[in-house]
RNA sequence: GGAGGGAUGGCCGAGUCUGGCUUAAGGCGGCGGUCUUGAAAACCGUUGACCGUUUUACGCGGUCCGAAGGUUCGAAUCCUUCUCCCUCCGCCA
């Protein structure tokens, strides 16, 4: 059974191990754990070696048997062995199984090129591209906008589902497909990601695999009657499609893409982005991920977001690419590029794509390993995952980017093929909606 | 949902009735070698994961036959529960 963290190495360094734990604002017992590791190991060595004189006399009662001979001596003694083994097995279980879950709730540790900081306020800004546009008249948000050309309706969506949910009509729900095929084709034609069809509800151990539980439980949807999760990113399958495989380095770098819906608690976010379709529970993301070697994963960080960068470069939408700092790295990353686009209504940037290198995080979790060509040991493969992009946003993100002064939207180039060449969205005349 | 069959190493597959001779046969694939101008074929050899050995080792020991329990001195093999897959029937986009 292989750990979350390599102890081995947690062991190695136990200061640098508290430093970095800290770094990320985890506070926890080393001491303690290392501790009862220790002991662990002493167990396993003492209880092996019983072992070894069970299976010797084991061999000897066969043999004492096969020729007549009285073996009841030694089966009594082998008796006494056996509870002892029983004995000590139920107490490294238990030892185990402790030690184990506290790791499963122990964050991974930052990339050395990671900021070290509080939080948000602490990013570094990487690099910014496209200029916001000047606006010669008030901009609207895209919740007024959306209303107004009658193609999303908060209220009729809060009356199916509850706060939360989004509804969309006409042209607004025409571009929530137009996007999605202009994603996936882009990753496929610019990136070579092959396109996947992925389940949607996931079992508990792939969501424990990718690093969403024990932890985040309270941010996903479960199906109590079936144990099944709702993937809060398309990322859980992804990742967990080669759970418990050992690759060749021939297959890697594996490159997947896949638009899927994305269901999300939100819990604790009461009073956040309220308005409109910028925070819901369901959403649809393009999610990109790779499965590479440790020794390329960090190129393919670079890569990745790269892959994210270009579908707002065709769009034509202003962005700027930020570094997590230590303090704002989400539970499985070891290093995190946000990209965050231009919205007018509120002045700023707002993240649309994480693009985040796991390395061996999920790896070990899920125990996906492949098998280097130069010495034959497996070893575990890096994950990465990124949005490219998440669709909700990017629709957001153009109808305030792309707003003009009579209420209409301007449709950006590279999506006109995608949309019947419509090149404006105009007021929709529909049912109910006066 | 009903009835039946199955799950063994990277893959195929024997072993399960009759517990110890399994250190899981055999084949395929992979790797190394012989032969060859080179390759193929043939032949020879080799071939997993995990844990421990707080000196990372070609060594030694342990664990692993879908999962979890149980019986036993001893379980791939016997018992119980569960999961998944296959076939047929029913239902269904």
């Amino acid at each position: 059974m292989s750990s979350m963290h390599d102890l081995s190495k947690l062991r190695k360094d136990p200061d640098r191990t508290r430093a970095e734990f800290s770094a990320r604002k985890v506070t926890f017992d080393l001491d303690d754990l290392l501790d009862r590791d220790e002991i662990r190991r002493t167990l396993i060595q003492q209880v092996d070696t019983l072992k070894a004189r069970r299976n010797e006399a084991g061999k000897k009662i066969g043999e004492m048997k096969k020729s007549g001979e009285d073996a009841d001596g030694i089966i009594a003694d082998m008796g006494k062995l056996g509870l002892k083994i029983e004995g000590i097995d139920a107490e490294l279980k238990d030892l185990h199984a402790g030690i184990q879950a506290d790791l499963l709730g122990l964050p991974n540790l930052p990339h050395k090129s990671v900021p070290v900081g509080r939080d948000e306020t602490e990013n570094i800004v990487a690099r910014t591209w496209g200029e916001p546009r000047d606006f010669d008249f008030k901009v609207l948000d895209h919740v007024d906008l959306g209303e107004a050309l009658r193609i999303i309706d908060p209220g009729r969506a809060a009356k199916v589902s509850g706060a939360r949910f989004p509804a969309q009509f006409g042209a607004g729900a025409v571009l929530e497909r137009a996007l999605a095929a202009f994603m996936l084709d882009l990753a496929r034609d610019e990136g070579d990601y092959l396109e996947v069809l992925t389940p949607f509800l996931v079992l508990p151990e792939s969501m424990e695999g990718s690093g969403q539980l024990p932890k985040f439980a309270e941010e996903a949807f479960f199906i109590e009657k079936d144990s099944l999760y709702l993937i809060p990113t398309s990322e859980v399958p992804l990742v967990n499609l080669h759970r418990g495989e050992i690759l060749g380095e021939g297959d890697l770098p594996i490159r997947y893409c896949a638009y899927t819906p994305c269901f999300r608690r939100e819990a604790g976010s009461y009073g956040k982005d309220t308005r409109g379709i910028i925070r819901v529970h369901q959403f649809t993301k393009c999610e990109l991920v790779w499965y590479t070697t440790p020794e390329t994963s960090y190129q393919a960080l670079e890569t990745l977001v790269t892959d994210a960068e270009r579908v707002l470069q065709r769009l034509e939408l202003p962005y700027q690419v930020v570094s997590l700092c230590t303090g704002d790295l989400g539970f499985a990353a070891a290093k995190t590029y946000d990209v965050e686009v231009w919205l007018p209504s509120q002045q700023r940037y707002r993240e649309i794509s994480s693009c985040s290198n796991c390395e061996d995080f999920q790896a070990r979790r899920a125990e996906i390993r492949y098998r280097p060509h130069e010495g034959k040991k497996a070893r575990f493969v890096h994950t990465l995952n990124g949005s490219g992009l998440a669709i909700g946003r990017t629709i957001v993100a153009l109808l305030e980017n792309y707003q003009e002064a009579n209420g209409t939207v301007t449709i950006p180039d590279a999506l006109r093929p995608y949309m019947d060449g419509l090149e404006k969205i105009d007021p929709l005349k529909r049912p109910g909606a006066q």
